[in-house]
Formats: C-alpha cells, sequence, structure tokens
DNA sequence: TAAAAGTTTCAGAAATAATTGAAAGTTTGA
DNA sequence: TCAAACTTTCAATTATTTCTGAAACTTTTA
C-alpha cells in the first residue's frame, strides 16, 4: 500500500466509522483529511480534495468548529481562510465526548428522571415503566460522571485508569 | 405526568437517542416498549403499539436478537411467539458495548494498525498521516480493551471503576 | 465607494435509509 | 397430507438526510 491508497483508506473509513456513530460522512472525512494534513487547507482545497461542493464542505466545517476540533487558522498576507484540526487524539476524545455529553446524553437524563418520578399507580405497566427508567436514570447518571470526569480530566488521565483496569 | 404520557414518552427518547447514535428509530422503540413491558409481547402487540408494519416489526426484532438484547420466549401452549428484551441495564449495556466493539471498532483497528505501518516515503503527507494514524491507533486499542474488559465484567466491575474515578 | 474576493445560506435535487405489504416459506396438528 | 397459523423475505414506496449550486451577504482593498 503506498501513501496515497493509505490517505484514501484512511479518509474513506474515518467516513464509515463516522456514520456507523451518527456523524454525517463529509464532516468525519473533512475531518480526517485536516488530521492528516500537514498544512492547514482551504475551504478550495477541501472541496477539490473529496469532491464536494462549497455549500456542503462550508457547512460541515462550521459544524467541526462547533464541536470545537476543527479550526480557522488565518495565514498571513492572505485573503482565504484556512482550516487545521485538533492534533491531539485524546484533545479530540475528550472535546467529542464532552459536546456529546451536553448534546445528548444531558436531555435523556432530563427525562428519565421526570419518568422515574411518576406515580406509578397500581398498575403493573406504570411500576415496570418506573423501576426500568429508575435503572437506566441510574447508569445513565454515572455513565454522565464518567464522561464528565474524563472530558476535564488531564493527558494522562485516561491511561491511569486504563492502568488501573489492568490489575 | 400520568403513566401512559410517560411511557410515550420514554419511547420516543430512546428512538431519538437511539438514532443519535447510530441505531434506526423503530429498532430502539421496540426495545424501549420490551423494556418496559411486565410481560413478553407478541409481533402483532407490537405491531399495533408503535403503528409499523409486520415486515418492520420482524426485521427490527430480529436485528435486536442479532444484539442478544432480546430473546424469544415460547409461551407453553400457544403457537405465535413472544419477545422480551434483557432488563439488566448492566447487561445491556455490557452486550451492547461487546457487539459494537466487535462490529465496528475491531475492522477499523486492523486498518489502522496496516496504515501505521506504511513506509511514508520523504514527503511531509506520508510521514504525518503515518504519525496520526498511529496515534489514533494507539488511543483505539486502548478504548478496544477497556469495551472488552467492560463487556466481560461482572455486575459491579463498572461501579467500582467509577468508584476509583471518584478518588 | 465600488468591485473584487471570499463566505454563508437555503430551496430544490439527489442519495440513502427505513418501511410497507403482499407473496413465499415454514411449522404444526388433525 | 393438507390447510391453518404463523414467520420471513423483498421489490416497490415513502421518509429522511445529505448535498448542490446559485444568490445573497460580508469583508477587503484600490
Amino acid at each position: 500500500m503506498n501513501v496515497e491508497q493509505a490517505k484514501a483508506k484512511f479518509i474513506q473509513s474515518w467516513g464509515t466509522f463516522g456514520s456507523e456513530w451518527g456523524i454525517n460522512r463529509t464532516m468525519a472525512q473533512i475531518h480526517a483529511l485536516l488530521l492528516i494534513s500537514p498544512v492547514a487547507l482551504s475551504t478550495e482545497e477541501i472541496m477539490a480534495e473529496l469532491s464536494v461542493s462549497r455549500g456542503n464542505a462550508n457547512m460541515n466545517l462550521r459544524s467541526l468548529m462547533d464541536w470545537g476540533i476543527v479550526f480557522k487558522e488565518l495565514v498571513p498576507g492572505e485573503r482565504k481562510e484556512y482550516f487545521v484540526a485538533e492534533k491531539d487524539i485524546m484533545k479530540v476524545a475528550r472535546q467529542i465526548s464532552r459536546e456529546r455529553r451536553k448534546r445528548e446524553l444531558e436531555p435523556v437524563l432530563g427525562i428519565l428522571s421526570e419518568i422515574a418520578t411518576i406515580n406509578p399507580g397500581t398498575s403493573k405497566e406504570g411500576i415496570e415503566l418506573k423501576k426500568v427508567a429508575g435503572n437506566i436514570h441510574e447508569v445513565a447518571l454515572r455513565v454522565d460522571d464518567v464522561l464528565d470526569k474524563f472530558s476535564r480530566s488531564d493527558e494522562n488521565w485516561f491511561y491511569k485508569m486504563v492502568l488501573q483496569l489492568m490489575k
């Protein structure tokens, strides 16, 4: 496998992996492209490299910036905007867990706790619903805690945890 | 909020949450319905409750069984098949991480290690690609390890881990 | 201040994913 | 063995998501 093939494979795999986890393919591919690029890229370069339209490139770049894993970089003397990805993979992982926690887990936590506190009445349905929602809420709260810890952690926290678990 | 409202809210939230994480909405809703049902349900009951077709119900039930979080239950004297969900939420979480690890993480690990071992040549592109793929591979291997540990762990492992992290 | 350079938006088009429903297939029991 | 009861499959349809491209908007510079 040569460098060109490896690059194509990396971008396409990252796209597939992303879409299996609810991230759109182009967004994941732009991220992949920026991750492996040694220099900042312009919208035009991204459009050309991935064969996507300006609108698509622009919207997904904005999303990536909203997620806090891609940044604008101003090249002195240039009008055009250039983009770079955060290269520290642990930082990227922490940032993604921070965002998904905030956007997706927190809202569900609210609903679960609401359901877990209903008056279940006397029906088996009500009792089971309350019980299950309570159980899920409990687990979800702990996941939330772990993600919070992780997203705030320093560079070595994760490795320390892995070591702990190896014992 | 009464029991009926809470039930509807639970099913719909679980559907939304699932689809944010790459699981189709109906599949997540069937799972939700079975989770909170105190008794095993037939395909007909699921179709009626969620207003979905027989084909849809059947395919998603099969998927849920492939994931190992829903099971057929044979009611003595009945021809019809009934379905129940695994109710232990930690078991469900472990089973889902086991499956996603196997289906989605492992294939990417293979590709990353392939890319991380290319001959990068002398170009900056090749060198950066190899470096980034290597870094991601390293982190992904550790995630893989943690998921493996988690999916094999006993009921209390997760709570012990959380306690460790609280210190 | 005007036009060139660049960015953003968004309605419609295209691509992808999910769903239906009816036909084919399977199992059971008389 | 056959038909009733039930399950599975899949081609066609429908819904959802993503993408395009051109127009509107913003910023810069001459």
